[in-house]
Formats: C-alpha cells, structure tokens, sequence
DNA sequence: AGATCTACCTGGTTGC
DNA sequence: TGCAACCAGGTAGATC
C-alpha cells in the first residue's frame, strides 16, 4: 500500500529513470484507469496530447505522484497519479508485454515502456494544466506534509480537535502522506495509543510523536519502502522496511520492547496493532 | 463542522 | 478437492 514514503521511492526512482524521456505513445488499456472531471483533460484530449510530450520532472505531495510534462499544446501539463492500494508504476525493458493488470502504457522514445498497473482499480491517473490542481478537491483539500512541519506545527494542529489520534494521522485533510502503517508504526514509537483522544494528549507527547513519524517516514525512505505484497519501485524491486516494523501486521506477536503480545482492534475502520503496555 | 461508517475492488487465505 | 466467506485499506460519500 503506497504510503508517503514509498511514493517518495517511486518518484525518485522515475525522476532518474525518466530524465531527458519523453511518451511517444500513450495506450490506454483500461479507461477506469484515467480520472476524468472538472479541471482535466477528457479521456480524447488525453489520447491526443500526450504523445510527444517531454518528461519535465516527477515529484510527489502526500501519496500523489505527479510528472509534469511539456506537450506540443502545453508548456506544462501535470499526470498526477494516486495508486491507492495496489497502484504500481514501472519502467519496463522495450517489448515487454503488457500484463493483466495494467491500465495505461507510455511507450518512451528509447523503447522502454511505463506501466500503470492497479490490481484493484483504485488507482487512477488524472492529466491537468496547472490550474486543473486546485480544482481537484482531493488535492485543494490536502493537509500538510509531516516532513515539512516544524515539531511546534504539528502539535498545534491537534488544538481542540477530538478524534482518535489515528483517525486524525489516516486523514488525508488534517495531514497529508500517512497512512495504516505508518500511523501504527509512530504512535508505538511515540508511546501513544492509536485510540487515544487528541484532547488528552499532552504536547509534550505530541512534539514526541512529530519527532518520532519524521524518524519513521525517513528511515522507510532510507530502505525503499516497505513491500507488504503488492508495492515495488520503479525498477520493480522490494522495499525492505516491513522487515523493521515494530507492531503493523505483528498482532499476536510480542511487543519488541517489553514481550507482552501485541493487540489488535479497529480504530477509524482500520485494523490497528498495538502494545497496550508501551502505548499510553 | 467534525466524527464515524460503508462501498468500492480483486487476489490470497481460511474454514468447512 | 471445492467453494464460500472473509480480509487487506485509501478515499468518496452519506449520515449523525
């Protein structure tokens, strides 16, 4: 499942990969995977400027990918990508098949092919000029990234908000890139129960907590990601953080800490993992 | 407004 | 062996 930290690994991976290339062809196998609606090119407008366009550069903001591209109608126009759960994005040696699963192929001038392949359907891309961004509520609507909040920043956003902690890091409005692993991940580090209301935690707690997801976002970066079954970068290969998780996917097992069995519940309709003796 | 819940999708696993 | 039930989870949309 494509977090902040693995889309980081994909588009660091394209953005080397991808420099200097530019789509020739644009094939789109499955229309469900482009997003069409206000603000973006209409799934003929897309099939028709594409082709030709120079890959500018490839960035991410919270778990979108986005490339911007240079097309012979655009100075710049923006495929924005969110590969939800099972959204993958690869760079494949020319005249490689296409496999089930894939929703679009761009043919680059060299041969190589780039696959959109999602399993599940739940991915899409969405093409846009720039002003096409702010009129994607999804994106109008995004939160902050962790990785650019200050310790003090981040606590304040929990002022007089009641939620669960974890409901409040999983929402994409209140802070952007988190998600079920990584929201697990850093509350165990932080010492804090996924269910705890934000009101009763202290901001020392929470400064805690902010040090704790930065800590935990770049050592995933660091190793690549974390591979649970269907995630792979750009190149194909395996990220190698879940070999260093502490509680996702661990319930039933001992807590590293203190060897007490980890819990399992569901916090904001998602399967939550934590130490009930580490966790206040 | 904010919090909470469910549908969407498909392959892998579990249980009878 | 066969097959139904369940599970994974990011987000839209509905409801309270």
């Amino acid at each position: 499942m494509p977090e902040l930290p693995e889309v980081e690994t994909i588009a660091r991976g394209l953005a080397d990969d991808l420099a200097e290339s530019s789509l020739e062809s644009v094939h789109l196998v499955d229309p469900a995977g482009l997003s069409c609606g206000p603000g973006t090119l209409s799934e003929r407008e897309f099939l028709a400027e594409v082709p030709g366009a120079r890959v500018l550069r490839v960035r991410r903001r919270a778990k979108v990918l986005l490339m911007d591209v240079a097309t012979a109608e655009r100075p710049l126009l923006i495929l924005a990508f969110h590969l939800r759960m099972t959204g993958r994005l690869t760079v494949e040696a020319p005249g490689t098949e296409v496999r089930k699963h894939v929703r679009i192929v761009f043919d680059l001038a060299d041969g190589r092919r780039l696959f959109f392949t999602d399993m599940r359907k739940f991915g899409a891309c969405r093409a846009m000029p720039l002003e096409g961004l702010a009129q994607w509520p999804f994106w109008a609507g995004l939160g902050p990234e962790p990785l650019e909040l200050t310790a003090e920043g981040f606590a304040d956003l929990f002022k007089g908000r009641r939620g669960a902690m974890k409901a409040l890091l999983l929402n994409q409005k209140f802070i952007a890139g988190i998600g079920n692993i990584y929201a697990d991940e850093s509350l165990f580090r932080a010492g804090i129960r996924p269910q705890a209301k934000a009101e009763c935690v202290s901001r020392r707690r929470l400064v805690r907590l902010h040090h704790e997801l930065v800590e935990v976002l770049n050592e995933a970066i660091d190793a690549n990601g974390s591979s649970i079954s269907d995630y792979v970068n750009a190149r194909g290969d395996a990220g190698a953080f879940q070999n260093d998780f502490r509680v996702y996917g661990r319930a039933g097992q001992q807590c590293r800490n203190c060897q007490t069995v980890l819990g399992k519940s569901t916090v904001a309709g998602r399967t939550t993992v934590y130490c009930s003796k580490c966790q206040k």
